[in-house]
DNA sequence: TAGATTGTTAATCGATTAACAATC
DNA sequence: TAGATTGTTAATCGATTAACAATC
């Protein structure tokens, strides 16, 4: 299994979304130009990724595509599939219960966490609402690796604490906080807002 | 006013909501190396990014707390405040109106659209949701540069044509497509799904 | 062959950091 | 002065791209 930088790995994403698509799933072979067009980026960026993954192509016939495909998986996914939990059964949680469940074949939210007594127990998007103290034992007992942090900033850290505690290895923050690191959780952050005021900042400069 | 990268901008807006707590707002002054510390940063990145906006500080004394606020005001936001729109009231999109509502003092969402007949009219997080066919008017007659995209994918590029024929020189787009680019209209992607996929392929590479 | 594509290296580009003179 | 910090440049690092030999 290679080992692959993180700008890599959305490329290697965005890749195997553009290969879903319909047309292209039916073609036997793509030439690297067309799918670097597909995801955006150059063709010679294309070939360096597939032969860093070690995927090789046919001089003339492009690549295969379903091959592609099958790597895609085989580096991305994990085996049996990789079950997630949500914490912060808030708007923001709701509204990513809702718009996650059964996007991905690979990951699967199996439980959702809160401290609001109203939350506790019910069920959102086919998924139950636990209390927030019984985070540790949930976890360990499903065999989740992956949190999805929608809780305000300032639980952030604490909740991110008792993830890494109870063996969650990787983290999406949508809280606008970052999170101390610690070498065996990866954290991926993506802060809304921020993203908001860039655009509202080069919104202002243009024309 | 400078001409500022992308990269640099992000970082002055996380020094702004640095500098927005509690204990550091009562502060006259601030050293690089605190700022950074709470920007999670190095000092000399700090040093560097003040320096490019023309921002000074005081050997041995640091920079003005104070002055700095305001220069990130002056910088980041537009005079009178922004108006921005948006598109797309499903889960994603409810929510995220009610998570700006009110959160920044510059930007403010005023108005919300869809096609969906039951949704039209109403009023969500204190913002009226119209007809996307009013687009175009609504957009010219409130003056909105920014817009925010919680459509569907596959209608994602028709409505960002709209909006950038409308005038909108900024968007932030939460579909999980790549935008076509104009040069005229300034694309932020948050790609939430990606972002997912990708702590989950490094959360099964941890330990 | 002629034409087109892949594999691969060197060159380029851009951002970050190390280091230190200048300053208080 | 001694100590600490800022301003600034050179060095480093990493990612992207241009270019072309190898191949079909």
């Amino acid at each position: 299994m290679p080992r692959i930088v993180g700008k890599t790995v959305e490329r290697l994403i965005v890749y195997r979304r553009a290969l879903a698509g319909h047309d292209v799933a039916a073609q036997e072979n793509i030439f690297s130009h067309d799918l670097a067009a597909l995801a955006h980026v150059s063709a010679t960026q294309v070939r360096r990724d597939l032969m860093e993954i070690g995927f090789s192509g046919s001089t003339n016939h492009g690549y295969r595509v379903q091959g592609l495909v099958r790597k895609f998986d085989r580096i991305l996914d994990a085996p049996g599939g990789q079950n997630a939990a949500l914490v912060g059964v808030g708007n923001m949680g709701r509204s990513l219960l809702s718009y996650l469940s059964g996007r991905s074949a690979n990951i699967t939210v199996v439980a959702a966490f809160d401290n609001d007594p109203a939350k506790i127990g019910r069920v959102i998007a086919g998924c139950r609402c636990y209390d927030i103290t019984e985070l540790a034992d949930r976890v360990k007992e499903l065999g989740i690796r992956i949190a999805i942090l929608t809780v305000p900033g300032s639980q952030a850290q604490t909740v991110a604490d008792a993830l890494a505690d109870a063996g969650v290895t990787g983290i999406l923050n949508l809280a606008p906080v970052p999170l101390g690191r610690r070498p065996e959780v990866h954290v991926e952050q993506v802060d809304i807002m921020r993203a908001l005021e860039k655009a509202a900042h080069f919104a202002k400069q243009q024309k």
